[in-house]
DNA sequence: GTATGCTTTCGGC
DNA sequence: TTACGGCCGAAAGCATAC
């Protein structure tokens, strides 16, 4: 049987969940930011509501822009509260899961599902069952999505960004190649604007164009693997399964430093609430990490990491403060005056069924 | 050649 | 005129082992 796939994305989220905590902010463009701390408005928008984007603002803008934009127009910018998101996103994910053959979360606002088995492979059932998630949705929480359904992940995702928002958009495998065929390229999962800067300058910008191209005559530009996959897909072909995620597989802590700085002392100084932070988050999901990285970001926004494989995994506070430090000053022998730093513990351990030590201790 | 492991960078949201 | 977060998963690139 083949298979029935659904994308789910929780409409402009968090600006969302701040609407619905206060339905007076609906009226205007609502602006949620990551605030660095470095100057009164330094930061960038993470989400906005659709009046905001009317404006022109995007996700990734800087606040003093997005100021600019929005001159004279009564406007809430609003700092973000990862927290309060994820308890929303938990309660939805769970109805979701609940509803759903698999489910496989890939965002806080997002995920994937297999209905393959509970629809019996009908497309009909598929699209009321669709309905009625989004119908249990809004009543449980008051939030709108946006669901596409299709024979894959590649079109579900297409099919649920197509219709929003809360779209529902059904992709029958005998539509999927008139579906995509007039998309552009960039619609596609991994084309984002390097590589189709490189699509375009073969002269292909749809996904119809895409389709036509040979992997091999993409291989060259852009590696193997992407061109086989993109090659498939254009033309709505993806055995991707969708696999229910166990924990993840890294953890990661940012700041901005209040000064761009090559100083090691001042970086970890600064650096060591995080630091703490990361290890008690690790400890609560009671995961050890092996590898520990030093991420540093300098002040032209280029990305320099650091890392190191332990002989055992640990999750010793003190080892990751001192393995965070040895790593930072190696980094920045390399690099000039660092703007942002992170700590990164990957190469996660589930010690959830340990009893002791002695594993790894001897 | 292929599998595996490790470090670094990329891309998405 | 410039302006600029904090995460995540996975790919790329390289080395080693068989």
């Amino acid at each position: 049987m083949s298979r029935i796939v659904g994308h789910l994305d929780l409409d402009y989220f968090y600006a969302q969940v701040e609407e619905l905590e206060d339905p007076a902010l609906k009226s205007k463009p609502v602006l949620v930011c990551v605030y660095s701390g470095r100057t009164e408005e330094s930061g960038v928008v993470s989400t906005s509501n659709y009046k905001a984007r009317e404006h022109g603002v995007r996700s990734g803008m800087p606040i003093a822009l997005a100021k600019r934009a929005l001159a004279g127009v009564d406007s809430a910018f609003i700092p973000m509260v990862h927290s309060k998101y994820e308890l929303y996103s938990d309660r939805v994910m769970e109805t979701l899961r609940s509803k759903v053959d698999v489910l496989e979360q890939t965002g806080i606002d997002e995920a994937f599902f297999d209905v393959t088995k509970l629809t019996g492979g009908d497309y009909g059932k598929a699209s009321a069952l669709a309905r009625e998630i989004k119908r249990e949705i809004l009543s449980d929480e008051g939030l709108t999505c946006s669901i596409g359904i299709g024979p894959n992940k590649v079109v579900a995702k297409i099919a649920s960004a197509f219709n929003k928002p809360d779209g529902l958009t059904v992709v029958r495998e005998g539509d999927v190649a008139g579906f995509l065929s007039e998309m552009p390229a960039d619609r596609i999962y991994g084309v984002g604007p390097k590589t189709a800067k490189i699509l375009e300058e073969k002269g292909i910008t749809t996904i119809a164009g895409l389709s036509k191209a040979t992997a091999d005559s993409l291989s060259s530009a852009l590696g193997r693997r992407l061109a086989v996959y993109l090659h498939n897909a254009a033309q709505g072909i993806d055995d991707d399964p969708v696999v229910d995620r166990a924990e993840a597989t890294q953890l990661s802590r940012m700041i901005t430093l209040k000064h761009d700085t090559n100083d090691v002392e001042q970086i970890t100084r600064e650096l060591s609430p995080a630091v703490r932070d990361l290890q008690e988050k690790l400890a609560a999901k009671n995961l050890f990490f092996r590898n520990v990285s030093a991420i540093g970001i300098s002040t032209d926004l280029s990305l320099h990491t650091k890392s190191k494989t332990l002989e055992a995994p640990t999750n010793d506070l003190g080892v990751l403060e001192t393995e965070v430090e040895e790593l930072f000053e190696a980094l920045l022998l390399e690099v000039g005056d660092l703007r942002r730093a992170g700590v990164r513990a990957s190469d996660l351990k589930d010690m959830q069924d340990q009893s002791s030590l002695t594993e790894f201790t001897g």
